[in-house]
DNA sequence: AAGCACACCTGCTAGC
DNA sequence: TGCTAGCAGGTGTGCT
């Protein structure tokens, strides 16, 4: 579920209401959650420490705490940061809850239990969490001209689909947005990313900086099943704005024709096969 | 290297 | 109504 656009809603959310307070008890009940570490590590790492900033790495959000170490949480599929007051119900699959002052406590909950909470020494970071020092570089924060898109796309020829989706070349995209940028930018997911012209480079590069920033604008995009919801429990709006993702059979909004849907490499792929030919 | 299948889980929906 | 199969936003591994 989570994408770049959520999770930076996320992590807007944390900045506003999390960091600088001083963290208290630490239950942790959830054994896969924490499966990096163990229970004791986490609680021990949390405990007493303050988050002092919130930061975001592709789908990753880290946070570094008071004592140097840093707070990495990945929600996967299905896994929430929830903010709630202390004693109100915790919802099924809550596995992790860190208490705060003002009688207020900060809950990981996640259903299909994919999602991590792992606190780490950075300097360790590439034998604790593997995944973010293989990262390629952020798709928000780190491609600001066509200039810093290129390289990615040129230094192989590899189908443009599963290289936006690769969090090695770029990272912070999923297969919500994949599907909306290319749609936008009228290239075909299949294309090859080393054929690009300057002038389609520049338009796909437009077009990830103008959905991602709609999308964060939107606070993300929260489809039928509501697994996504920020920190105070609401979604986001930018899926009423989605041209391409879950529309199979609707019609496109450049030609009229319907949207197309494949399988491809396991998971869905949809598109328009006449504007993005 | 790159691509694919599959594994990891639970919950929801469509279809019978 | 009730069962079952299929499907889901992500990533890591292990095989061609």
């Amino acid at each position: 579920m989570p994408e770049l656009p959520e999770v930076e809603t996320v992590r807007r959310g944390l900045a506003a209401t999390v960091v600088g307070r001083p963290l208290g008890p630490v239950v942790v009940t959830g054994q896969r959650t924490v499966r990096r570490t163990s229970p004791a590590a986490v609680v021990k790492g949390l405990r007493g420490r303050t988050i002092v900033a919130a930061q975001r790495r592709g789908k990753y959000l880290m946070l570094p705490l008071d004592d140097a170490k840093l707070l990495v949480v990945h929600l996967r599929m299905s896994g929430q940061l929830r903010l709630a007051p202390e004693g109100s119900p915790r919802p099924k699959h809550t596995h992790v809850v860190v208490g705060l002052d003002r009688d207020e406590e900060l809950r990981f909950v996640d259903p299909r239990t994919f999602g991590e909470v792992v606190v780490v020494d950075p300097a360790r970071l590439p034998e604790e969490a593997p995944g973010i020092a293989g990262l390629g570089p952020d798709a928000w924060d780190d491609l600001a001209s066509p200039g810093d898109l290129a390289p990615v796309l040129m230094a192989r020829s590899r189908a443009l689909k599963p290289l936006l989706l690769d969090q090695h070349a770029i990272a912070g995209l999923g297969n919500i947005y994949t599907d909306e940028v290319l749609h936008r930018a009228g290239l075909s997911p299949w294309r090859a990313s080393s054929s690009l012209s300057p002038s389609e480079v520049e338009r796909l590069h437009g077009v990830l900086r103008a959905v991602l920033g709609e999308a964060i604008e939107a606070r993300g995009s929260t489809l039928g099943d509501d697994q996504y919801v920020d920190l105070a429990g609401g979604g986001g709006t930018f899926q009423q704005r989605h041209l391409a993702y879950g529309r199979e059979g609707q019609p496109c909004g450049g030609c009229g024709g319907p949207i197309a849907r494949v399988k491809w490499a396991g998971r869905s792929t949809f598109w328009c096969p006449t504007c993005q030919a």
